[in-house]
Parts: C-alpha cells; structure tokens; sequence
DNA sequence: CAAGAATCCTGTCAGC
DNA sequence: TGCTGACAGGATTCTT
C-alpha cells in the first residue's frame, strides 16, 4: 500500500479497465463504471486489505490472496492475469495482477470499512495499541486449537500470515502444536512483541519475495533473507547450530498449511 | 459452536 | 521432452 500510494493519493481515476470480473469473487457488471472518474482521497490498510476511499463515498476494497501483486506503470503488452488496470489523471498506471485469482477487488457503498462483512470481523491490528498481552491472553483462553491455527486466525488478530505467524512463534520461542489456551499468560506476553518484531522488520524489508510477491514499483521484497526457520527445514536453527541436541528445523502441516520450527527450542 | 478438511485457481518444480 | 503429482504469502464453506 505504501509503494500505491504515492501515484495514487489525490488523483482521479481517467480510465478503469477490467478484464476478469470471476476473482474470488464475481464482480458487479459496473463495477469499472463505478470507479471511473473517483477521486482517491485517502488510503489505508486493514488487516491483508488495502482500502482506497473515493470521492463517492464509496471504499474499493484490494486483497492480494496468494498470488496477487499490484504492478506500477506495466509494460505493454499487459502481464498475464493483470485483471484490472486503473489510470489515474496524471497517466500512472496500476496493475492488479493475480494468476491464482485467490484474490478480491470489492467496492463498498460506505466510507466506513467497519461496516463490511469482509472487514467487521477481523481482530485488531498487530501494530495497534489494541492488541496486548492481555488481549490476546484473553482470545486464546479455552482454545483447543494449535497456537499455529490460532494466529493465523484473523477474527482473532488481523494481518498474520502463514510465514509470519512460523517467524513469530520462533521469537517467541513457542512451539506452533502447543494448544492456544496454554499460551495464554506469560507466553502471550513473549508473543505480542515477537509478533510486532517480526512484522515492522518485514514491513521494512519491503515484505517476502517467495515468488509472487513485489512491490509496486517492481522492486522484490527482502525478508526472506531474514527468515530464521520458515523454508529451512533440516537446517539447524541458528540460535542453537552449536549444540549437539539440535536436530535441525522441523516442518510440519498444521490445518493444512506448513509450518516450520525448531523443536529443541521452541516448547 | 468449534475445529479440521475440502475447495477455489494457476504456475512451478521434482521425479519418473 | 513430456507427463504427473505435490505444493505455494489465503480464506470461505462444508463436515464432523
């Protein structure tokens, strides 16, 4: 969203061309119409969803799945899979680009995103003052499901991802199998900043480039390099490589997603 | 109600 | 080289 911002803070949408109304969900036979010609006046980020509010007091909603990845100024011919392409009065371009087509473009009748389905049950923010130990002490008490599920969980905390959600667990030095509740109390409190850590240092590194991910202006992501235990399985985990007892990064499925971790260190 | 499985879709890569 | 299956930054919907 911050690369987005810049071109598109302030401007008037000149022309909306979709080409793939079928993304996760259909889109309205109008809805290019109804963005042509809106002023973008401000833009900000809920949980995975990026938010630009419109002159029509409408909000478009954007969500990246898997897959997608917002392209400034693209090349012509257009990339494969760019479903929708925004050109602004001062002729910057915008690419949504989606092969996977996990994910959302959605326009909302309201400037107020709490309102939306898609938007009202997600947990706080991460970054927030709202999510503390205490909070998610609270939201964890009782659960029966792995901590890893838990997190990644947005009703409960908004943002996290599978990756994330691996890194976090490793600062925090909590086991991904151990159940929610017995993370409840003093392991909350370790987890909350390792959360935080972990996200304003990938938010800083311009975020991951696994495969799809860039930034608009093309430029790839770099945490990846910093990733202490996601995709490093048989690697032995750096902060105990020099003792005999590490057996090396583990990986696992949980809910049907992997997940890495060090089973020496991580209880 | 809560938790886990199946599902949507395309691209890539390992193995044969 | 070409085929097949597994897997991938997500989240909803269906089953148990």
């Amino acid at each position: 969203m911050r690369g987005l911002m810049p071109p598109l803070l302030g401007r008037r949408l000149a022309a909306v061309r979709l080409s793939r109304p079928d993304l996760r969900w259909r889109l309205p036979a109008d809805f290019a119409a109804r963005l042509t010609g809106q002023r973008i006046d401000t833009m900000i980020r809920r949980g995975k969803y990026i938010l630009a509010r419109l002159s029509s007091d409408e909000t478009l909603l954007i969500h990246l799945g898997m897959s997608g990845r917002m392209i400034l100024d693209p090349p012509e011919p257009l990339p494969a899979h760019t479903h929708l392409l925004l050109e602004t009065d001062a002729g910057r371009r915008v690419g949504f680009v989606d092969p996977r087509r996990f994910g959302s473009l959605d326009l909302v009748a309201t400037r107020d995103e709490a309102q939306h389905p898609r938007l009202a049950g997600l947990g706080p923010e991460p970054l927030s003052d709202a999510f503390t130990p205490a909070y998610l002490s609270r939201v964890l008490h009782g659960k029966l499901t792995p901590i890893k599920a838990a997190l990644l969980d947005q009703k409960l905390v908004a943002g996290l991802g599978n990756i994330y959600v691996s890194e976090a667990l490793f600062r925090a030095r909590i086991s991904p199998r151990r159940l929610a509740h017995g993370v409840a109390g003093a392991r909350a409190a370790r987890l909350v900043p390792a959360i935080r850590a972990v996200l304003e240092g990938a938010i800083a590194a311009g975020g991951s480039s696994l495969r799809d991910h860039v930034q608009p202006n093309g430029e790839l992501g770099y945490f990846q390099h910093a990733w202490k235990v996601y995709g490093r399985a048989g690697e032995r985990c750096e902060a105990c490589s020099c003792d005999a007892a590490c057996r090396g990064i583990a990986q696992i499925v949980q809910a049907g997603r992997s997940t890495f971790y060090c089973p020496r260190l991580q209880r």
